[in-house]
DNA sequence: ATATTATAGATATTGTAATATCTACATAAT
DNA sequence: ATTATGTAGATATTACAATATCTATAATAT
């Protein structure tokens, strides 16, 4: 009918359902399985079959009718969908408790994220190296974006320091920002923000409880 | 008309902006402020008025017409709702990087939640302080619990060991478990769980990237 | 061969959160 | 006093994710 093809957008919910699918594939490829079930996966994840598939034929990830969905190439379904299958230079602003903690994470490699780079103003952590990352001084924050050509920023910094920071990042070419401080942050439309708010799901886990 | 007075069941998405209005209210009333308008926190929270006022409403937040919220009825009334005006004894399982950059954050006690023990396997920490918390060894989790009173687990174990201690938990009587492994836990319908994944933020971040 | 079954895939339905609209009223301005 | 305005509060509408149902088919069992 319309000449307009309007690629269906994908749903947050999905989205944020894909690094779990994926965990559990990258375990059954390991395994040498080749082709999985919805109906498995449901029992593995508490999650309905109908969910599973939908969210699954919405990236597109391959199947065998009848068999269930082909391991390998989901993998690669989900994986490109998500740009995971290669490496964004990521760095780090702020190091305290949870900046280091993230910067212990090496999962972030199977994520498409590979931080090279870690900035903060303490003395006694400038010129460190923090988990084999390097550690700049937060005022050198433009010169090394441009000399590494970082392209994402994980937000780490108190929350009054916050979108002092995000102003320079901004100005320094950043696109996307995943912020940890408590803060909604002000930024150009063409700039993505995700906010980690952990205190949300304690709020959830509390209101659980209470019922 | 009905006999059965059904209690409204407030949304989670209701529950997980809660936090998020908490800081702001908390901010507000340090500064001497008394009352608040659903489009002031509107423009601090980047979300609608209308959303905000359905939000408040829910929890039973007090407003006067035409004029506001008021800040220290609604502080109340959010604490109370979440369970956050008094403090519940919690403890954490693996003292990883997760788990040590969490102790570090004492903004819990604002949160209704004190963590007064930690546990882990490793000889070298075990015994130890971390962040003013005493370390046991996970062998000794049933005893502990039941001597400390304990009712709320935070869960930071690798995901192979997750669900062997959750059934340990699980017998020894505890009831809500803060789940940070990337697994899915069995438990049995009266415990609570409450699973947090970091990497479905970053997936939601790499996609809206991806656009 | 034939029948059975488990599955992906398509379509329809439902439930619910988000959003819009309307109403009443207290405050402030004229 | 009178009018204008900004707000909570109530109701109506919309959008969309979750769920249910149906269909076709490939593998398996008989």
């Amino acid at each position: 009918m319309g000449f307009f093809h309007h690629k269906k957008e994908i749903s947050v919910q999905t989205i944020r359902r894909l690094p779990q699918y994926l965990r559990i594939f990258y375990n059954l490829h390991g395994y040498g399985r080749e082709l999985v079930s919805s109906t498995f996966l449901a029992q593995e994840t508490q999650l309905l079959p109908i969910v599973i598939k939908k969210d699954l034929q919405a990236v597109g990830a391959p199947s065998k009718l009848r068999a269930g969905f082909k391991v390998a190439g989901t993998i690669a379904a989900i994986e490109k969908f998500l740009g995971w299958d290669n490496l964004n230079k990521a760095f780090m602003v702020g190091v305290g408790h949870l900046g280091s903690a993230l910067l212990g994470f090496q999962g972030f490699k199977n994520h498409g994220l590979e931080i090279v780079a870690a900035f903060d103003t303490h003395p006694e952590k400038v010129s460190s190296e923090i988990n084999g990352v390097h550690v700049y001084h937060t005022a050198q924050l433009a010169t090394v974006i441009e000399k590494l050509n970082l392209k994402i920023a994980i937000l780490t910094v108190p929350a009054s320091a916050a979108q002092g920071i995000t102003d320079t990042l901004v100005n320094a070419g950043i696109k996307a920002i995943w912020n940890f401080a408590p803060v909604n942050l002000t930024v150009p439309p063409d700039v993505v923000v995700q906010k980690e708010d952990i205190s949300a799901g304690l709020a959830e886990l509390c209101a659980k409880l209470k019922r």
